[in-house]
DNA sequence: CTAACACCTACAGTAGCTGTAGGTTCAAGG
DNA sequence: CCTTGAACCTACAGCTACTGTAGGTGTTAG
């Protein structure tokens, strides 16, 4: 007996909304699934796990192109893996770098709030690292832009 | 003499598309500046500080709408800087959580691309990381959503 | 049989820009 | 003075990955 799932179990196993699933199916991750005669949606064991996979790599924070790749190669068993492996090393390598941004923030952010001193905002450190460097004082609107390449 | 700056040269100066200080006017965090006769803005250096200070701010990862608070904050010297400092801190915080969720990605998708061996697809730990927990196995598609709350 | 709930389509909205189309203004060179 | 080309103008569509809403239909428990 194959089992069928609603569109709402389904996603509750998945742990997403129903919406998403209908998004995933409009730009077409997951393949259009069989109609019940009242036209709703009727998920086979191989859609569930189709989309489960699509939300472990969500979690995972691969972007959606990048899913769409993994679920192209994943159908073809035979094939060497180098370009799942090149995907996947793609996105530890840009989750390593958006760590070392948001790092650098973090310094930038800690050394901000911890010069302040509560006192008057005329007096706050906040305000001043982020109103320095104003570009008048660095440019003239005259020349501004006309610098050599 | 107020200088006049155009906004291509704003743009340059502030590091940001011509667009971009368009869209700060649309959505009210510039002010709408002069225009000359020929009906192109003209901004004068107190409109390119704002600027400045909203790049500088949007730099270290505020939201439009912190900065938006901070902007009016900015404009009454007097007052405590409490609040500037509670916006400040909450940025903080939020950089120090994203950094947290991404060690944690980071140390997963290491985890992933160290047991790939190469080979072919069906034996790929990619993959099988990616198709783990489906939740076929897991739930009955008769009774999944139906559990006890 | 009916009430409540799940489902359907279609579309608008989120954040913060960025790109495009189709037209006007400006500054410099001839 | 005239032309050329860059820079400007408005208005709107598109990006990611969903999420929410409106207005209607299907399903199921009591």
């Amino acid at each position: 007996m194959a089992a069928r799932w609603t569109i709402g179990r389904a996603a509750a196993a998945a742990g997403c909304k129903v919406q998403t699933i209908r998004y995933y199916e409009q730009i077409g991750l997951l393949h259009r699934p069989a109609r019940s005669e009242g036209n709703q949606r009727l998920f086979a064991h191989e859609d569930i796990r189709r989309l489960a996979f699509i939300r472990q790599a969500r979690a995972l924070g691969f972007p959606l192109p990048a899913i769409r790749d993994l679920l192209s190669l994943g159908d073809d068993p035979e094939q060497s893996c180098e370009a799942v492996d090149a995907i996947a090393r793609t996105q530890l390598h840009d989750v390593e770098q958006r760590i070392e941004d948001l790092q650098a923030l973090g310094r930038e952010l800690r050394r901000m709030v911890e010069q302040c001193r509560g006192g008057r905002i005329a007096d706050c450190r906040v305000i001043e690292v982020l109103s320095d460097r104003a570009p008048c004082e660095a440019f003239d609107p005259a020349e501004a832009g006309a610098g050599s390449p």
